[in-house]
DNA sequence: AACAGCGAGGTGAGCGGTTAAAAATCGATG
DNA sequence: CATCGATTTTTAACCGCTCACCTCGCTGTT
């Protein structure tokens, strides 16, 4: 029998049911599309329209172990969060993009404290949610191996320096760095430097195997100084090589931010550029048609990174299997820093 | 009795029971912190940690009806989340840290087409979350009301400008603005013009009063550019300005971004700042340190908001009832460009 | 010694759905 | 017209947890 439901509150199924003159089951089988007689389905349907009934989730969840609900986990680290690179924004509104196709709701998990890594552990260990995007990881995090132990689906961007690397959602950051330096040596640049990201994160890794394998086939030898994706540091590091190289023609930089840095540093010590010196940056922010001069830079698809690792997800979410690799293209804006 | 706990599969309170040699209550009980014999506390929560056991959250919420989740709801106009004024970040951030306090988790809704807009009342509809923070809502969203109509706590960032307007936390657009002008009154200036934001934004619209009521103190008359938050609409209400009054010697721009384009207008003209013309803008952005000169602003503390936000919400649902209005300080920030 | 009072723990009824299995319905067929 | 197979619908058993209520053993009182 279906349960008295004389109680006040909002609607339940049973309530539609007994409205729509059904069984409960075949009420259920109407909300969720299954085949049944248009005579009933109408019914069904009206009494849900009338009543305003919107389906349980907590109990639908209890009973098909679905949360409908994915994760994105960020590291909270103030550098990126309130950094200007708009990386966090664009993938967020990528993911999100996505999610709403698949009428998944998005959980945001900033990892910040050890408190919080615990707290995102337990989480995900309570199946609250279906599966994780973590993204902007820091070297060996232990959080994508301690997730997939849990056995819960993962999607990191980039892949992951730590011992288990589940599938990534990446772009050619070599590719994208060698063809800014290969556009420097074709506009006959000599003294190539670059200002490479902090060496314990994927994008500040290959973006410097990028700008030395672009300079291995050519005489050039390279000079390196490091940032860490600040726009102080890309000041920093820019008078290091300065002073290191008065006679650098052009450099290399692995974000705007840095790139914007540097391009301070260089109006203050008096040298013009692109005239004196090239620069180059990577990401293609926001600002970066508004520096001066508008800067030459290696785009990355931010938002598409995001849209690709929610698809990816909701894939091995639902059971396929995918494949563990994906690169996404970058490609050089030019413009007129170099 | 418990039913058979043999069952494969992650631990439920049933096994856990089991193993402690307990009722499923009693095994309740210690996991929720309510009292126990010393005894059986002890070895329930052996069991627990045996066993890995994690509560199953679907299965609570069912029962108690709550979710444990908070929305925030952020609109998906590609002004602002892909802006640099790092609003969003900002309040992401404060709401993240203080919903972690209450072991809350935090929903991120994107309100961009008008599918999404019904997608979010029906989920709320559904009570799949416990409460819904919205920010920076254009206009007369229809938002606020449909939400409070629902009859689930809600809180603005800003007053709403519809017809019903749910318990807020804003900033003292008002005071700093006027702040910012009697800085510029004090300085000497004495044509002062103002770049103001959209006037469907409590934002612009305050900012803009502000300025007029510092003015109006004053024997100046006020000069009014319109602008919508972008650096763009910056660059070319300065222009604009410039063509009206050439002979202006201060500019209060609503925002940091926009007052990022008067400067560059302003350079491109070839006036000096401060010296020819001074400019105040608002927000503190990170780059406002960095533009040349560096800006002079108004701060709003943006992390506070979000952390505001996400108190006064949980506090509502929590039951007790808060103050619906909510001012945060601004302060103005004195470098440079005035 | 009998009994009220009290606190700890057990019992069982839900919470609101889904879904496998059983029952009912129905058109087609011999 | 009874029978059979194919659908559609109903029944009822969960999913895993909370909580109101009841039981039970113990102490303190008269």
């Amino acid at each position: 029998m279906s349960r008295a439901s004389t109680g006040r509150g909002r609607p339940t199924l049973d309530s539609v049911a007994a409205r729509a003159g059904v069984s409960r089951a075949t009420a259920s089988r109407v909300v969720n599309g299954m085949p049944v007689t248009p005579t009933s389905a109408e019914s069904v349907r009206r009494a849900v329209e009338e009543l305003g009934y919107v389906p349980n989730h907590a109990a639908r969840t209890l009973v098909t172990q679905r949360t409908d609900l994915i994760a994105l986990v960020l590291p909270e680290t103030t550098t990126r969060v309130f950094s200007d690179d708009q990386f966090f924004p664009g993938v967020i509104q990528g993911v999100s993009q996505q999610l709403e196709l698949a009428d998944k709701q998005l959980v945001l998990m900033l990892a910040g404290s050890a408190a919080s890594h615990a707290r995102i552990e337990r989480s995900v260990a309570a199946h609250h949610v279906d599966g994780v995007m973590l993204a902007s990881l820091h070297g060996a995090d232990p959080l994508p191996a301690a997730l997939t132990r849990i056995g819960i689906p993962v999607v990191c961007n980039e892949r992951s320096l730590g011992p288990m690397s589940p599938p990534y959602v990446g772009v050619d950051n070599v590719g994208g760095a060698e063809a800014a330096v290969r556009h420097l040596l074709t506009a006959g640049r000599t003294r190539i430097a670059t200002i490479a990201g902090p060496q314990d994160m994927i994008g500040g890794i290959d973006r410097l195997t990028g700008y030395r394998n672009a300079l291995r086939d050519s005489t050039r030898r390279s000079i390196v100084a490091v940032g860490d994706f600040t726009l102080d540091s890309g000041y920093t590091a820019m008078r290091q090589l300065l002073e290191d190289d008065p006679r650098l023609d052009a450099v290399f930089v692995a974000s705007d931010l840095m790139a914007d840095g540097a391009l301070q540093a260089l109006r203050q010590a008096g040298r013009r550029v692109p005239d004196d010196i090239a620069v180059i940056g990577f990401d293609d922010i926001a600002r970066a048609q508004y520096t001066d001069p508008p800067l030459t830079t290696v785009r990355q698809p931010i938002i598409e990174i995001g849209r690709q690792m929610a698809r990816q997800l909701l894939r091995l979410v639902a059971g396929d299997d995918i494949e563990p690799k994906m690169t996404l293209p970058t490609d050089l804006v030019v413009r007129q820093s170099a």
